[in-house]
DNA sequence: CCAAACTTTCACGTAAACGGCAAGGTTGCG
DNA sequence: CGCAACCTTGCCGTTTACGTGAAAGTTTGG
């Protein structure tokens, strides 16, 4: 009643350097990423303006999110998205058959790059948990001799306290 | 009898490329981690070589581990290792008193800058593991995909077997 | 003692991941 | 329609983390 856009559902379409500060990033490393074939805007104004959707904003996260957290390259992080779209790609043909076998094979290299993801960052994981119970090892050790010493100067005031 | 060194407990220098191959880096990025203050080797020869101990691997493959495995720069690293370097210090001032108020407050210092360092690294751990539980979660729906797929699949050439 | 292999410092080169500026085109508000 | 604010491509600059010599000194087996 109220709302009357034009077309129905608009698909909200943001300029690069509102897309950007969305997602924490710089409109020059938004292009940065576009050169390296890491995403393209969804779509361009009349005077080719990049306008980008949600779903892009998502994939900005995505990028971001292996960039600063898991320290991935950006040539890393193409591989991924290769992967990713090799997946959608994937989606396509499986919508596109009805043959239940190849359904089934399209399911099963879905699963199987899932899997290898998985595995890259369970690995980082594995390898960041060692440091962190090494570390827990020594604290441990720290804070048992912080134990023993205080129990020392209790005893001590005590048998002070107590001549 | 056989072995005749002539110190006790010689503790076996490597040079500079032992030690980097040993520990899988190259010379250059050793004398470049030094550079930044990451380490000195252990001793100099009389010509000047650097001579590398067992600490100064371990310390190395502290390096390349934060380096490799958790995206650490350089630079964080450094930080790293700086409040490592002020635990030993700490160690040192330690056994140079006998006043355990004083004993105590360094062991509190230790703790602290192992729990500090330890929310640092479990950070990235749950930030890698947002991650993998959001792509296990799209393994899950395609592995259920394959077994609707393959009960269906079972089903229709079990109807056609049953005619 | 000598040559091969290793090392030193100094210096320049490079790939990755942007920052920043120029010259010009685009949008949109009043 | 005018102009401020934003965008475009192009290009050069910068930082990080090394690679790659060059020229000279050091170690060590034979």
């Amino acid at each position: 009643m109220m709302d009357r856009t034009t077309s129905p559902a608009a698909p909200r379409l943001l300029r690069i350097q509102e897309a950007a500060t969305d997602v924490g990033l710089t409109a020059r490393s938004v292009r940065y990423y576009e050169e390296l074939g890491l995403l393209r805007p969804a779509a361009r104004s009349d005077g080719d303006y990049r306008l980008y959707d949600a779903s892009d904003l998502e994939r900005l996260r995505f990028i971001k999110g292996l960039r600063d957290d898991a320290g991935f390259s950006l040539a890393e992080i193409a591989q991924l998205l290769e992967d990713e779209e090799a997946r959608e790609r994937g989606h396509e043909a499986y919508h596109a058959t009805t043959d239940p076998a190849e359904r089934l094979q399209i399911l099963r290299d879905r699963v199987a790059s899932f899997e290898h993801q998985i595995e890259m960052l369970r690995t980082k994981i594995e390898r960041l948990q060692a440091m962190v119970d090494e570390t827990d090892g020594r604290l441990a050790r720290a804070r048992s001799r912080i134990g023993a010493l205080t129990e020392e100067m209790a005893a001590s005031t005590g048998s002070e306290a107590a001549r």
